[in-house]
DNA sequence: GAATTAAAAGACTTTTTTGTCTTTTAATAA
DNA sequence: TTATTAAAAGACAAAAAAGTCTTTTAATTC
């Protein structure tokens, strides 16, 4: 569904959303302990979602990423466009470049609703709703 | 979505269907051609789906591959199993090994329905009916 | 303003996916 | 039964995705 990058990414803004909420930064290191995975890797991910505005960040001692409030209001989709780009949005199930209504590809209407549903759910999504269900221990980011 | 080899899959076993109602089969080419595939590469595709019995092929003069009214009726979810496994059906949209009901990543809920709605397409998606629908001239495999 | 801290940048490597080519095997037709 | 046809098999190559490492830049603290 999203590529590996994707889902780091995603997981990397909730626990950022978390572990800033208090006006406080993270460091890259505590990120990549705090969701699983590679640590240059995340670094080099979380610069692009810099780049785009995705992420506040700050450098120096006290420095890390954060989001304030309106980061926290942040989409899913957002974050999915700015990593991904919208081929899950928008693009042919069969990889077909010419589909569109007026020319379906043999997936197309089943595709319909299904594309419909995810990006409703993308959209709606917020960093700061995923941060407080996890605040409650409702869900988790790893392991423990 | 689904990974460029399922793309061409899908795509393929729709073009055999319909070039092979009358009981004739179709070569490696021109199934290549129609469905807009590189030859070689739909061609280790097919072998791999021949091996799994998703699709049947004879070798030798007027041979090729081939649907019979059984292989008409299989459906999308045991192709895109065949290919990619079940990572649509049942894996974790974050990429977590742990993610389940009991501890489920902070995207478990948001994923279900639409889990469950891309399975019940999957599911109920037979290769027959695209392929009538594509006979209507209501779908296309390729620009014409 | 010098030392320290932490992100930014970018070169590089590995792995996976996608795609290509050649040889072998099996079926049919003459 | 030999020639021909077409898939099967498998080695190989290119491109993309994922991951690693080193150097540079910009903050903060002393």
């Amino acid at each position: 569904m999203f590529s590996k990058t994707c889902e780091y990414a995603i997981r990397a803004m909730i626990f950022i959303a978390q572990q800033s909420k208090d006006g406080s930064r993270v460091g890259i290191k505590d990120i990549a302990k705090g969701i699983d995975s590679p640590e240059h890797f995340i670094a080099k991910i979380l610069q692009e979602l810099g780049r785009k505005g995705v992420v506040q960040s700050l450098k120096g001692p006290t420095g890390g990423f954060y989001l304030d409030n309106s980061g926290r209001k942040t989409s899913l989709a957002t974050i999915v466009k700015a990593v991904d780009g919208d081929d899950i949005f928008s693009g042919c199930g069969l990889g077909l470049k010419q589909c569109s209504d007026k020319h379906p590809c043999p997936l197309h209407h089943e595709f319909i609703n299904i594309r419909k549903d995810i990006t409703n759910m993308l959209n709606k999504t917020k960093v700061g709703d995923l941060q407080e269900e996890l605040d409650k221990k409702l869900t988790f980011l790893r392991r423990d």
